[in-house]
DNA sequence: GGTTGAACTGAACAGCCGTTCAGTTCAACC
DNA sequence: GGTTGAACTGAACGGCTGTTCAGTTCAACC
């Protein structure tokens, strides 16, 4: 019989992934250790395995949550018609994603190779169908003579490089406006796949 | 009075350092022991310590070495004269230079926040002062009117993100040639930037 | 061929790692 | 108010961490 009151379990599990999340981002898996996470959370290191089996697993979870909220995020988007408003849409889509999930996003990034290969493959498999999407636009806009592409692979690679590189250095208190950001990497993509 | 041959100090003391650069490269700094590095030279531990005063220095010298490499490759690069020219140097020299270094180019990025806030700020100094390279060409060609950009500064970190993500993904034995992916990356810039 | 010293070994140091688990706490229920 | 069980503590496990250092090796020199 679940308790309504005095049950932390509703609690304390997203406080452990909202600290593992905060303290993966900030000082790298490896770096951090269990009893700083519980430490952050404000338990000791072994009530955190009433909330995942083990490190990696705190990791994958929120890596693989990561990927899919991104991939049922953009299937949700209005994506409009034609090849041109539908790479405008993933643009701007993406930004504001990324720019509302740093954390996330930087972790997502750059813990790949302490994933477990059973597990790398799986966020791999995830980070290559959202790749896949923004490359169906760019080649559909090809066919079109909407876009002007030396290599529709290459080009997908890079405009998600450049715009995922916003979260590298976007901060809330700075001088460019978050839309005002979103439409000025919109307009470079636009440019650079000569549209 | 240095000995000749017998003496092994010029010989292990690169392997360190390449022993260090691979393995920090594949499983990140925080991930790899000194006595995997050892292990990989073929000696124990404790000779490591005839080559670094600490782990930490074996990041943070190889950071440092790999900025002011580039840097100085930078400086002793061709330019031509005007701001298009001197962008497509940029972008051709930055692209062949970071494919030609892919480890030390991610470490260079993925372990800014392994190094000791005192080292961190001199990486940061000298990644600062090549950034601002590309953003003096930016800004010349806009008053010259050969660029239009909506903001040089962030034109500047989208155009480093684009050309930089090509080591995540480019294979010798890939489908497309150095040349031919110099030459695309340079091309997308070019669009980008409006000339 | 005896001496020197750079290079290295191998063991030890204190301390932290992820993980387990018997025992304690205490709100919710009968 | 006694019982239950989820939540948590605190200590322990074996093993690994970066670093130190006395002792060993051995090529190069006098």
């Amino acid at each position: 019989m679940a308790r309504k009151t005095g049950s932390h379990s509703d609690i304390t599990g997203p406080k452990v992934r909202a600290a593992a999340q905060k303290l993966f981002a900030r000082y790298g898996y490896a770096a951090v250790s269990m009893r700083q996470i519980a430490g952050e959370v404000g338990v000791q290191a072994g009530a955190l395995y009433n909330y995942t089996p083990d490190k990696q697993s705190l990791l994958f979870d929120m890596m693989k949550a990561h990927m899919e909220e991104l991939l049922a995020a953009w299937e949700a988007e209005p994506k409009g018609e034609g090849p041109l408003t539908r790479l405008e849409a993933f643009a701007r889509f993406h930004v504001r994603f990324h720019l509302d999930r740093p954390e996330a996003v930087f972790i997502a990034y750059m813990e790949l190779r302490n994933l477990e290969p059973g597990n790398f493959e799986v966020i791999e498999a995830l980070r290559k169908r959202y790749e896949s999407e923004l490359e169906a636009i760019l080649r559909d806009g090809q066919e079109a003579g909407v876009f002007s592409l030396a290599d529709s692979k290459l080009t997908t690679l890079a405009v998600i490089a450049m715009l995922t590189g916003v979260t590298t250095w976007y901060r809330d208190e700075g001088r460019l406006s978050r839309d005002r950001v979103v439409g000025i990497y919109w307009n470079m993509v636009r440019k650079a796949v000569g549209a």
